[in-house]
DNA sequence: AATGAATGAGTCTTCATTCAT
DNA sequence: AATGAATGAAGACTCATTCAT
């Protein structure tokens, strides 16, 4: 009973440094606008975390396992990875659509430090990766996409076009849905990845081209 | 003369700014750390950049600034608009890849808080995609590329790949030739927006999607 | 019990600040000399004032309020206005020669800029004018000063010759009883205010000219 | 001849630095504000005066030496030294009434701290007051101001109630002219030291209880 | 005599963290 | 478990002063 009392609280800190560090930046947010913002004191924030760091840790580490998890599930139960790959670009840019604070707080002060950023990426985002890829040699085997690709390369580039759509989304002026850009990128996407035999040779050259 | 002098200055404090704050992160590091590396006292930074923010703004002025003008003219002398997206691919990667120091600060450290972001957004970094998406009107209007394509979308999905190879190859604890991806992103790309026939009632339904 | 411990240690840094700004001067005090005079850490001066300047006013506010409630309650003991004027200057000159430090605050330190003082004057000070002007109109009503004065200028002259009192006392290397003047000038004051009939050719001239 | 244009600059500076004290404070003040106010190089100051505070000491000594010289020249033409005084306050009034900046730099800048306001008494203060006491006892003398007068303490009685006119000028709100106030002050000053068969024994007493 | 670019010592203030209650 | 008063280390920035020209 007393557990679930304390899990309480540590989400709703974590809720709270979301706010918190979206609107004031994490740099310039103080832990005490954290615990302000919670409703708790200064010092309760020690009792859940170790330090103002371990709060965006806990906070990237909580939400990107939460969606890995939830978007691992939902590609199961399809079979086409074009299909995956149109689905997971929805789930990425819906995550983040959903919650303005979240997705400032992920495409902006998740990334302060070269070593907060290499530690994030050895760990969960090195699961989103994975499911990638996987998705890309599932088609690949399929004779779906094209067999000559960069697997890693082309997971990269997947996931850096949502990652830019996420970020302009958040630094835009405008106001408009996230998650309807998805359709766009997973088609460009899935395209450029396309067993082409029309294109055959000229991709081949450009492909030898890259080895060099 | 004395113009060049400041002038000469100027630069060395921003060559310096450069390496001290990708080793130490923008934030951890201290203006003094900067003008010992430039080789001044601590008070001459403040006679050439108004405080510490403003070297990391200047930094990135000029040296986008820089970029955008060497690509312009690099993409003047070629026609083939596959063929410039290829050379833009290489000179945005090549840039990076030629100085570590750099990268790590345009990858990482520029992006500190949104507010600092949304400047960089809307001056030079606009100037880039206006670039990239030039480049894509003229391959729709020579029918290389698809003409239902969403221009904007497309074209920050070019830049999104790139920036995603670049911090990927910062924090990738192997040692490899950033530039040489250049040419599997463009290809990829290039494949993505290219008008095929085959595809065409797919294309059109998502695009359809997409607009909604 | 908080509340008690707080305003305890609020005195305590106001006491070592009246220490500290007199031996030193306001500005070459340093936030921590003021810190270690009370025994409290640095960041502890700013949980109970806005900043450095703020120890100043607050030590003003407090002694000048305090002085104003005491006098005001002393005057009313006593009925004879050239008495009151008497009492005011003794209060007036025992307050500052009781305690050197706080004389040389208020005489000198206080006076730092315009800005303050002119902060200082619309408050406090004014009461204190005011106390001191409404003992004057008793003497006109009842007789014992002369009715043509200008009483605003009178009330200034007052507390003129008694703050150049103080002030002289501060500076002066010689060591003596500052309360001791308080007779010489209330005396001097008072005589310069009686009705007397022997003059009042000359008075009266003189206070047309005043009114011009 | 280059010995008229050097005292020219130095007076120049004098000036500049009288408007920039007043309008800014001394310690708000750089010296390079005086420097662009008087229209030469920061360097230039340096020729000219030691260091900052000694550009606050020569503008004392240099007005406080005018005044005295001036208001001892004044006096000579005079008999009666109740005129005396009241010319003297005319002259006191009249000088700081003339020129704002110059008595808010006098009233308030002057007095920054112990230190410098010690040093002011020890010299040119001390022969201002010289002056004023010796017109007191040439009245005491004639008979025209009583004997038991302690003769210090009224000197600087005067000298107070002058120095609060100006002061109280300086911090108004309301504009008005500050010279009109010395024949009030000067008949307050001279009706309290008046020789007054009436009030003998009462003076004599208030002596008496002064010295206790 | 005049300049003004360069210097670098000096300090107020913030805020993550602790710990007695 | 929770509090929040107290701590004190840390650093950006200013500006009086110098000196090569």
């Amino acid at each position: 009973m007393p557990r679930r009392v304390e899990q309480g609280k540590r989400k709703e800190i974590l809720q709270a440094a979301i706010r918190v560090f979206a609107r004031s930046g994490f740099f310039n947010s103080k832990v005490s606008d954290v615990a302000r913002q919670a409703g708790v004191a200064d010092g309760t924030i020690y009792l859940y975390f170790r330090n103002k760091d371990d709060l965006l840790i806990s906070l990237f580490d909580q939400i990107m396992g939460d969606f890995v998890s939830r978007a691992s599930r939902a590609l199961a139960a399809l079979d086409d990875p074009a299909e995956k790959l149109h689905r997971l670009a929805q789930l990425h840019l819906e995550s983040l659509g959903r919650n303005r604070d979240l997705a400032v707080v992920f495409q902006i002060e998740l990334r302060h430090s070269s070593k907060f950023m290499a530690r994030f990426s050895r760990t969960r985002l090195a699961d989103y990766f994975k499911l990638i890829q996987e998705v890309i040699r599932q088609g690949q085997r399929q004779g779906r996409f094209r067999k000559g690709l960069h697997e890693k390369l082309v997971t990269k580039c997947f996931f850096g076009m949502l990652d830019e759509m996420a970020t302009n989304w958040i630094l835009s002026e405008r106001q408009y849905d996230l998650a309807a850009l998805s359709e766009g990128v997973a088609d460009l996407f899935v395209c450029g990845l396309a067993a082409s035999p029309g294109k055959k040779s000229r991709v081949k050259s450009r492909r030898v081209a890259a080895r060099s």
